[in-house]
DNA sequence: GTCTATACGGCGATAGAC
DNA sequence: GTCTATCGCCGTATAGAC
C-alpha cells in the first residue's frame, strides 16, 4: 500500500492549487493544470466535471487552511501579547511560503463574493469562535480598543506587504529577494513590537 | 464648442476603467466595454489597437492618479501627525469611493509586476521625493520607528479593509451597506489613533 | 482510467462598406 | 469615424477508442 506514486486525483489537486493560486480563476487555463499534474485535459474533466467544480475544491481547501489557524491561535485564556505573538509569526511565515496566496484570496473575494461566503460558511469556521475570546481578554487586561479594529489592523500588517511583494522588493531593496524575505522576517519583531506599541495607548 | 456628450476615445477611456478596475485584465471583456461606453466593438481597435494597449492605457491614469496624491502629502515640513491624518483621510476616501481599486492594483502588481514597474517608473512618481521628507520629519520629533514600517504598516491599514469589503460587511455587519461605511468612515478617526499611540512608544 | 480527436462557443482582431 | 460581417484562435467540454 506504500506508493510513491500520488493517485492521480491528488495530482490535479496540488497542480490545480498551484496554478489557480497563482493566475486565479480567470487567467488560469485547463491545459497549463494538466500539463503540470503530468497528464491529459479531458482527465481533468473526468475527475471534476468543469474548471468551475475544480476551482471551487481548491478554494475550500485553502479557505479551510487558512480558517483553522485561525482558530488554534485565538484560543481562549491565552494572553493578548501570546495572540499577537502566535499570529504574527505564523501568518508572516504562511505567506512568505506562499506569496500568491493573499492576492488569491483578496480577488477571489472581490470577484465572487457569493461564492466565497458560500465556502466559507460550509468550511466549519465560526468567526465568533475567536471574536469572542479575544473580546474577553482584551477587557480582562483592560485594553479599551474595539476588537474589530485590533484584528483588523493586525491582519492588514501582515498580509499587505506579501500582496505587494514585487513593489516593495523593487523600490525597497533594489530587486533584491534575499534583502526582502529579510525584511518580511524582521516584521515578525517589528510588527509585533508596533501593536504592542500601540495597544499600551488604549490602556485604562 | 462646449459640447455635452465626451469624445468617442473619453468615452472609451471611462468605460474600459470601469471594466478594467473591476474585473481585471484577464476578466474583462471588450465586448462589454464597448457596450458601457455605448459603441461598437471595433471602434475599441480604431481607438486603441489592442485590449493590452488600452490596458496600459488605463493602468498609467490609475498609477498616476494614486501617485500624484502620495507627492502632495509626504510634503516636507508637515508634522507626523498632520501626515498620518491627511493621509489616512485621503486613501480611505478614495479607496472608500472605489472599493474595486485597492483589488485592481494588488491583483496586477501580482499578475505582472514587470509591466506594472515599468509604467510606474514612466509616471514620474519618485518614491524618494516622500521617503525623505518622512525620514526627516520623524527623526526631527524623535521618533525611532523606521520609515519602511511606518509607510508599510500605515498603508496596509488604509488599503486591507477595502479589499476585503464583502467578506467584512458579511460577518462583522450581517451584510449591511450602511453599517459597513459608517465603519469605514471611522476607520479615519480609529487608524489615526491607533498609529499616534503606536508611535508615542518609538519616542526616544 | 486514460488517451486522441473533435465539437462548440467566445473573444480579440480585421476587412470593408458607408 | 462608425458600423456590419467575418475570420481565426483559443479554451472548455464531450465522444469514443483502448
Amino acid at each position: 500500500m506504500a506508493e510513491k506514486e500520488l493517485h492521480t486525483e491528488d495530482k490535479i489537486i496540488d497542480a490545480a492549487r498551484e496554478v489557480f493560486v497563482e493566475k486565479g480563476m480567470a487567467g488560469a487555463r485547463m491545459q497549463e493544470i494538466a500539463d503540470k499534474a503530468g497528464i491529459n485535459k479531458s482527465l481533468l474533466h473526468y475527475y471534476f466535471r468543469s474548471k468551475e467544480k475544480l476551482f471551487d475544491a481548491i478554494l475550500s481547501q485553502v479557505i479551510g487552511g487558512i480558517g483553522s489557524m485561525f482558530g488554534t491561535m485565538m484560543q481562549e485564556g491565552v494572553s493578548i501579547e501570546n495572540k499577537v505573538k502566535l499570529f504574527v509569526d505564523t501568518y508572516i511565515e504562511v505567506f512568505q511560503l506562499n506569496p500568491f496566496l493573499p492576492n488569491f484570496i483578496l480577488n477571489e473575494i472581490t470577484r465572487n463574493p457569493d461564492g466565497f461566503i458560500e465556502l466559507f460558511s460550509r468550511s466549519s469556521i465560526e468567526p465568533q469562535k475567536f471574536f469572542e475570546p479575544l473580546d474577553k481578554q482584551l477587557k480582562l487586561e483592560g485594553y479599551s480598543i474595539h476588537p474589530h479594529d485590533f484584528i483588523i489592523n493586525t491582519l492588514s500588517m501582515t498580509i499587505y506587504p506579501v500582496a505587494v511583494k514585487p513593489i516593495l522588493k523593487r523600490f525597497l531593496f533594489d530587486g533584491d529577494e534575499q534583502q526582502y524575505n529579510a525584511y518580511i522576517n524582521s516584521r515578525k519583531e517589528s510588527v509585533y513590537t508596533f501593536i504592542m506599541n500601540a495597544l499600551s495607548g488604549y490602556k485604562i
